[in-house]
RNA sequence: GGCCCCAUCGUCUAAUGGUCAGGACGCUGCCCUUUCAAGGCGGAAAUACGAGUUCGAUUCUCGUUGGGGCCA
């Protein structure tokens, strides 16, 4: 290797990488940040992305799958310059480079059957010997490849590998060496129409003139294969970058069997892209600052392999919950309620309804019209409680139903009678009757409450500083449950009419409650 | 089985010969508080093990152990 040259080639080539799924399964945390690592390089170094779908798979690659991973990349706002590429479409590019090794005996046909080949691997490894390939095939002549083949005999493609050490340098791990002697000839393809994955990767990532292959560590082992190749074809060495897999809680690599979740189940769950782009870029990178809270923008201006951690990371979603609930508390309340309207739509507390290229929004229960000002209201009350946007609803839904249906116990704060709580929602009735419609607002029925608690509370022989006699009744009345956001808050969004309404409807219960002794009378 | 990679709190990680081994998530105590959160202030919690180099090792070297990956 030619140092020179090297370092002339990387002042004055471009940057390009490649994103290279195979779309074998919905997109997932892996090749999230496979490609999240790669754009964040290219765009670093003003280069260019290249998308290239590995579906030589034809088994199990789908159209659904390529079509979800696509999705998911432009959602996270990764975006590509060229592509995308379908490996299926280019196996003329293949055959032509296949041909090109044959022909210079740098690959042969092999006819071993695969009872053979097993057998002789069991009595290598039993032996304690590397498991490589015994080169039966080895000296059979093109000719009599052709011959044998036309026979209907079965047969594959393997490269003559040499024995020599295989060096190369990682960008995160410094230099890797491999012995050669130890790969054995490998099958490169089924037939010249059927190339495999060692070769397709060489034979694009030159194509597509790539310059840095940043990938996960499993393929650190195919590399030696792959420079192999690339010798043999007399094409250039790319950089590599070998970046630490991602694992589950059990530190074997991440997969379906940890209930690792897709990108678009994520989506679906409500996690914020950035949120997860950040959460993916630190598993495995930090800026070895104490900030933890990183913007693409920012993610491209400090990252740099240095900085790469060498150990496999754990997916650890509590932190994603944790980052997700800080983007989420930094959104624009305008902003977030958007988000937020389709769940409240799935959970059927709202209706879409398109009118005149318009969506309208309707409280199905009520028929009224939602305007976006009282969803954003909602949020921005919501938005320090939610970890992900999927719990707006569940946590919200109070504020939909047209009649609210709870225990008349759960009224009560503490020691305090239904009577004493009949007085609190009577006393802060009478306060909000005086609140004109236009200062319906949650600071203005605060002020107007609170300073008249401990003058309630005295009144009715209460701890004068226990704002719970006064204010816990009010909650319940407001959304018929324990837990909520603040009850002014909730009057605010309410409104004052609805608000009145609820209130008189929790002091109707309580009536009954207080006047049970007369029914024994009737 | 062979080869390759890796090893700091439970988890993500900082500290590249001298720090009380730092931060974050999670857990937990207190404060705030009408509930739940949020927020503020604390706490428990780690250098896998063994040699060597060195005045001194988380840090450098070797070995062991452990984990992971690839090869079918």
């Amino acid at each position: 290797m030619d140092e020179n040259n090297k370092e002339n080639q990387n002042r004055t080539t471009p940057v390009r990488v490649r994103m290279p799924p195979s779309p074998t399964g919905f997109m997932h945390v892996g090749t999230l940040r496979m490609a999240l690592f790669n754009y964040i390089f290219a765009k670093q170094k003003g280069g260019k992305i290249v998308l290239r779908l590995e579906d030589t798979d034809r088994q199990r690659s789908k159209k659904e799958y390529a079509d979800d991973i696509l999705d998911g990349l432009r959602w996270l706002g990764l975006n590509w310059d060229e592509g995308p590429f379908y490996q299926t479409q280019r196996a003329e590019i293949y055959k032509q480079y296949l041909e090109k090794l044959v022909d210079r005996g740098k690959a042969y046909h092999c006819f071993c059957s695969s009872e053979e080949l097993e057998a002789h691997r069991q009595y290598q490894m039993s032996r304690g010997e590397a498991p490589i390939y015994s080169g039966k095939c080895a000296a059979i002549s093109p000719e009599e490849a052709r011959e044998l083949i036309s026979c209907g005999r079965k047969s594959v493609i393997r490269f003559r590998a040499e024995s020599k050490k295989i060096k190369f340098n990682d960008l995160v791990r410094g230099e890797i060496e491999f012995d050669g002697s130890l790969i054995g000839d490998f099958v490169i393809a089924k037939d010249f129409e059927n190339a495999l994955y060692n070769f397709t990767v060489v034979v694009d990532d030159f194509e597509m003139g790539i310059t840095h292959v940043i990938r996960g560590e499993d393929h650190i082992s195919n590399t030696p294969k792959q420079i192999l190749i690339q010798e043999a074809l007399g094409l250039s060495r790319p950089e590599y970058a070998h970046l630490p897999i991602i694992m589950g809680a059990d530190r074997s690599k991440l997969s379906k069997r940890h209930g690792a979740v897709g990108v678009t189940e994520y989506r679906r769950q409500g996690y914020l892209p950035e949120a997860l782009i950040n959460f993916t870029a630190f598993l495995g990178w930090n800026p070895g600052t104490e900030k933890e809270i990183y913007l693409m923008p920012e993610l491209i201006r400090d990252f740099s392999f240095d900085k790469v951690q060498k150990g496999g990371a754990v997916f650890n979603s509590a932190r994603l919950d944790y980052l997700n609930s800080c983007y989420i508390k930094n959104c624009a309340p305008g902003d977030l309620a958007k988000l937020c309207l389709p769940y409240f739509v799935s959970a059927g507390y709202l209706s879409e309804e398109k009118s005149g290229g318009q969506t309208v929004y309707k409280n199905p229960r009520t028929g009224e019209r939602v305007e976006l000002e009282f969803i954003e209201k909602i949020v921005s009350y919501q938005q320090s409680r939610l970890k992900k946007l999927s719990e707006i609803a569940e946590a919200s839904g109070y504020f939909f139903l047209s009649e609210l249906s709870y225990e008349k116990e759960l009224l009560k704060w503490k020691d305090a009678s239904f009577a004493e709580t009949k007085l609190a929602l009577d006393k802060i009735k009478n306060i909000f009757a005086n609140i004109e419609a236009g200062d319906w607002k949650r600071q203005n029925l605060e002020e107007a409450v609170l300073p008249q608690i401990a003058g309630f509370n005295l009144s009715v022989g209460k701890p004068e500083k226990d704002r719970g006699y006064l204010l816990w009744p009010l909650r319940v009345a407001l959304c018929g449950q324990k837990m909520s956001i603040g009850p002014f808050e909730m009057a605010d969004v309410l409104g004052k009419e609805k608000t009145a309404k609820r209130i008189d409807a929790a002091v109707e219960m309580l009536n009954g409650s207080i006047c049970a002794p007369n029914l024994f009378n009737r």
